[in-house]
DNA sequence: ATATGTTTGAAACGTTTGTTTGTATGCGCC
DNA sequence: GGCGCATACAAACAAACGTTTCAAACATAT
């Protein structure tokens, strides 16, 4: 097993890129296998589908992140602090970013492929990520109950996805987000600033 | 012209519902056309191609409500009265559900599509609402400005893009959350009840 | 060195895609 | 009636897609 030169790294490099910026159905095989210079049967051969491809990638994204989540919460739980509201948002922001290399592009780049996922049809992904990473998140959100309990759980329900919507959206497009911002008010903004920028707002949201 | 038994209208009335099912890209012309009852040639017929009938169902959403929002617009700032932040949501709302028959769920399509257009490519649909409706956003958001002076225009500007993205992704997967709403909470909310606990938690958030 | 199991390679498979073509049909007008 | 025009239809088109095939190349272990 040993001698493959990285071929399945390469393929998911070069895919998760391609995905993302023109999503699943609009990236072929074809264009995945040529740029990353590997040939076309090798995506059948190492992951089985292309729809299996697609779940490797998030595989590999959600893999290290709910596990550093779970170690954070776990953590969290022992030390028995009280859990407010802004460090508990900004403790899974730390840990979404730390899970890989503490790139922002990179975690902007995740989210864009989490938006494809959502709007897109993407049925078979959905599932997938549901059965495989669905406790870590439940467990979240019940921490985030306790953290502001004057919201009524089926408020708190709708709010925690407005701003899980609002997050999607401001990563997916961040990249023409930030030119927009650039050409109207001359300001260079990184993608760090703009996650900054997305707390608050987020906050103040879920508090109303 | 008069013999037409209204396949141009048919085919949008399609050509939308399977768009916002299941994507662009992923909806084909005879998946549309068969649906339809017309034939496969009515669409380049009628539209010239794929992309020009999707920019057509953008138009036909928009153009109406474009009119509608520049018109109160303009009898808001006739009668000058002072512009508040959560009066001026709620008139974009309601302008933008009284632009198509009040249906709510019409408005969750169409926010559905507008989340499609935003992630997937499709560059050229960005490009042709920009051009075709750009003025129009661009006096709302001054009036919007307004309302909330004490929040600086650079923050605003994100503050408003994290509003859209909530709103957005929440009519984009408002099926499906409200769903899940069901399981977990026993509370059949309808389409119309989510807009409204949307509407707090945008002007929370651009509050701050 | 030979055998074994894994990985690559080029080519072809059968489908499905958007689009085009040529013809038929229905209608108003001279 | 006959002409012209807009629409509808069935059929075909070339291109692109995901996937399969099978032989060649490779590494490893005996």
């Amino acid at each position: 097993m040993a001698a493959q030169s990285g071929t399945v790294e390469r393929i998911l490099d070069t895919a998760e890129v391609l995905f993302a910026e023109k999503g699943f159905a609009e990236t072929s095989l074809r264009a995945i296998t040529s740029k990353a210079g590997v040939n076309l049967a090798a995506v059948n051969y190492h992951f089985g589908s292309k729809e299996a491809l697609i779940q490797a990638i998030f595989e590999r994204f959600l893999a290290p992140f709910c596990a550093e989540l779970g170690a954070s919460m776990a953590q969290l739980a022992a030390d028995g602090e009280t859990v407010d509201l802004e460090r508990l948002l900004r403790m899974m922001s730390r840990t979404a970013l730390g899970a890989h290399g503490s790139s922002p592009e990179r975690l902007a780049l995740f989210f864009r492929l989490s938006g494809l996922a959502y709007t897109q049809a993407q049925g078979h992904l959905r599932r997938f990520i549901r059965e495989r990473y669905g406790d870590v998140f439940n467990r979240f959100l019940m921490l985030l109950a306790k953290a502001v309990p004057d919201v009524p759980p089926l408020e708190l329900f709708w709010r925690v996805h407005f701003g899980l919507g609002a997050t999607v959206f401001a990563m997916s497009s961040m990249d023409s987000l930030r030119a927009l911002c650039k050409s109207d008010f001359d300001t260079d903004l990184s993608a760090a600033d703009v996650t900054q920028r997305l707390l608050p707002f987020i906050v103040g949201g879920i508090r109303a």
